[in-house]
DNA sequence: GAATGTGAAGGTTTTCACAGCA
DNA sequence: TGCTGTGAAAACCTTCACATTC
């Protein structure tokens, strides 16, 4: 299951969120017809220097060649094998309110390799509803319906009062890896892991970007 | 316009990232009852340390009092005052698919002051209709309307193809603070602030942690 | 000649540890 | 005594600069 590259050092969180911004310049290079990229070139595009795209690449192994620069496809490959995204993982969702379904539809999760397969909520109404062709369960059958789907990951979006429970459950069906829209800390075991998605977050930097002139700009 | 607060430092956005977190624990813990509160407990809460706490605090002034922590009202105030987000801010979203429906009923948004007042689109289909009181306006009154209402903050959710086109628009109309849903590297001049939110990075991120038994778990 | 890969340098952020104050 | 505020130390991350390879 562990992957075959040479993983030497403990990588940092910026290097991965970089590794995601390549694949995706990738995958446009890749449409743009472009057959190989410098480190100069993805670096321009991501508003970085070259050698920190050549740093973070250097942690996993050699994938360019000198004098020429990196082969876009075998690199989105590797970068893909890294990530884990060229698998393809089984994602659900739990609180189908307004953020729960518009995720449903949001075609860069699928882009990306995540499919979300199955839905769940508690409302008696929502429940046995249609989104996208998927059939909203109730949030009771959880463990038994995450196990039968070999579900992977789920994102939560409940209410902020009642995410707590949801994840209690959503840990106890076996799930090790969760990402939380409901704007609270939540607890979960050592072994899961466990990501905020705070949409407020980043309209309180612009905010605070704006009232202090705070240089840095257009980054991440 | 600009703070009173004694800014003497470049500020880390990783600073301004956990102000955001100490505001929203601080209203919980004001709803829970507490008058005061520990860099301790603000730690505990944040899964941060102590002194990581007391460091971010200390670039914008000394709000604690020694041997008895933080006045939980008067740090919240603070903190708001620091992102200023004890003001109203007036944000518009162009965009009204599936995200930026959903975003208009995002309750947080507004708790943190964050007022969506205007919607755009380009679909003829879509202008004029209703979303929670608002009337969807063409895209084509955009500079016009902007101005009109003091728009001070965009949100992006349109499709990655006209994005930059919309970005153009709004930078045109004389926006300062741009949102970007839309998975593309967007250009705005050196004046206007973008930021983009990218919600395939944590799903990535946790299929990478998965992959690679990934330590720092639980962080964000 | 052009561009990678990487130790070493430089810079930034976090943590430590303790003086100082309620 | 308890907890803040903060220089100094440690850890971490980014950039430099150059040997290396195509």
């Amino acid at each position: 299951m562990s992957s075959e590259l040479p993983i030497k050092k403990r990588i940092s969180e910026s290097t991965i969120h970089r590794l995601s911004m390549y694949f995706r310049t990738l995958s446009l290079l890749q449409k743009e017809g472009y057959e190989t990229v410098s480190s100069k070139e993805l670096a321009r595009r991501e508003k970085l220097t070259p050698a920190q795209v050549r740093k973070d690449l250097s942690f996993f192994g050699s994938f360019g060649t000198r004098g020429l620069g990196y082969d876009v496809v075998e690199l989105k490959g590797k970068i893909g094998e890294i990530l884990g995204i060229n698998k393809q993982w089984k994602v659900a969702v739990v609180g189908i309110g307004n953020i729960g379904s518009a995720l449903v539809s949001y075609k860069e999760f699928t882009r990306q390799g995540f499919h979300i397969v199955k839905l769940f909520d508690n409302d008696q109404r929502k429940i046995g509803s249609n989104h996208k062709g998927i059939i909203v369960s109730d949030i009771n059958n959880l463990e038994k319906e995450i196990a039968e789907d070999g579900i992977e990951m789920v994102i939560i979006t409940v209410p902020a009062t009642v995410a707590q429970y949801m994840v209690d459950d959503v840990v106890r069906a076996g799930v090790k890896a969760i990402l939380n829209f409901a704007p609270i800390n939540l607890k979960v075991p050592q072994d899961v892991y466990l990501r905020n998605e705070n949409m407020s977050m980043e309209l309180e930097y612009l905010s605070f970007a704006i009232m202090n002139n705070h240089t840095p700009k257009n980054k991440r």
